[in-house]
DNA sequence: TCCGAATTTGGACGACTGTACAAATGCTAG
DNA sequence: CTAGCATTTGTACAGTCGTCCAAATTCGGA
């Protein structure tokens, strides 16, 4: 039961966000009683690290995994693809560490940022700092001209191109008129990529001209 | 009275969302009674689109004169970055229509765009998209070669990038120990402009090698 | 089979939510 | 001054919220 819990309020919490969702309506989706929920998780903020503490393991080793791997890459232009492409594809692929959805993770963290909800903000603090210096660590070798902080603010856009992207997928669709599709992570995937790499190899900002 | 509810409705939303914030909140805050609100406002949603409607005039006339302005400009280079620093200049700029805050507004924008609010999604689609669909017409005539979808993808993933470091400014901050300062619109945005003049450079995505 | 621990159940609790409305007040035009 | 409209006030309502708990149930090992 304590599964099917999880699974229901990862899926609700990441389709309506942390705060709109109701112990109830974990209840009744998951089939579980109430007081079930109070039984294993203790409050709602726990049910929640519950849910980080699931993901958070896999997906980093996952991440570790993809990144070193995009480092043994000799040519620093394909590298920095590489990495790129490891920072985030864990956050499209539909499968991932205990059952179907890094994606729907990756849209319960987006959402759960944005709803400035004080546990989840520290939880995400502690459990995804480290893999991101790592991969800020890896991008810099690749860009040993470029300042530390211009890294920053780039790593920093492109997770927030990711997140916008896991929020709203039909909002480019829409934008578009069906031209380019938002939902398809296949697209959203090589696009992001594509936009982020020319980014980071944009100059840095003190050298740009005002 | 009914500014002072807007003034401090606006704050509180942009601050912790539109959920999060109660209406005796609001109350308290700006020193009005309960019912006052309800007598100007009619419901909550009432009060959001209120908010809504007193920024999105000025903000979009704003962002017009700063496009026409910037399509003036003859060099495409030249005239793409103006373009983009159009885009999001108001986003970041402290005062802006009837009082301080131009950045205030775009938060509560990001943070109820996250939360998924139906009405709010419906305001905000109504009364950005001609704008947005401006903006992308001026971006594809700078970059005739480029399909259309890839600049809807990349406008899309600017902004994201707004959006992200709007919501979460001390993140950037904490993530490069100091050294970048994510609380600095001035630094923001001069970040974001070079970083996102970069992306719409790059060639399209179906011409990219796989 | 039976005991004890683990889990599930249903209900209750107080606190808080948005909304509605009559009564009181403020204010302006005649 | 006063009639009439605009606004504010206080309170009440019907729900929903997260949390808690005693009783009932399930289940595995001796």
């Amino acid at each position: 039961m304590r599964e099917a819990i999880l699974d229901a309020a990862e899926e609700l919490f990441s389709a309506n966000g942390f705060r709109a969702v109701s112990m109830r309506e974990i209840a009744q989706a998951s089939g579980a009683n109430l007081g079930s929920i109070s039984y294993h998780f203790g409050s709602k903020d726990g049910l929640l690290r519950a849910i980080y503490e699931r993901h958070s393991g896999p997906m980093n080793r996952r991440r570790g995994e993809l990144l070193s791997e995009a480092q043994r890459i000799r040519d620093p232009d394909d590298r920095l693809a590489a990495i790129v492409r490891a920072f985030i594809l864990p956050s499209f692929s539909e499968s991932e560490g205990t059952e179907g959805g890094g994606a729907r993770f990756a849209r319960l963290r987006a959402v759960v940022m944005a709803e400035r909800h004080e546990e989840a903000q520290k939880i995400i603090a502690e459990t995804f700092n480290p893999i991101n210096h790592a991969f800020i660590d890896a991008l810099q070798a690749c860009l040993p001209h470029l300042p530390r902080a211009d890294i920053v603010w780039r790593t920093h856009f492109l997770l927030g191109a990711v997140n916008y992207t896991l929020i709203n997928p039909w909002r480019v669709t829409r934008l578009s008129n069906g031209d380019a599709k938002g939902e398809n992570a296949e697209e959203a995937l090589t696009q992001i990529v594509q936009a982020a790499v020319a980014a980071f190899r944009a100059p840095a900002c003190a050298d740009a001209p005002r």
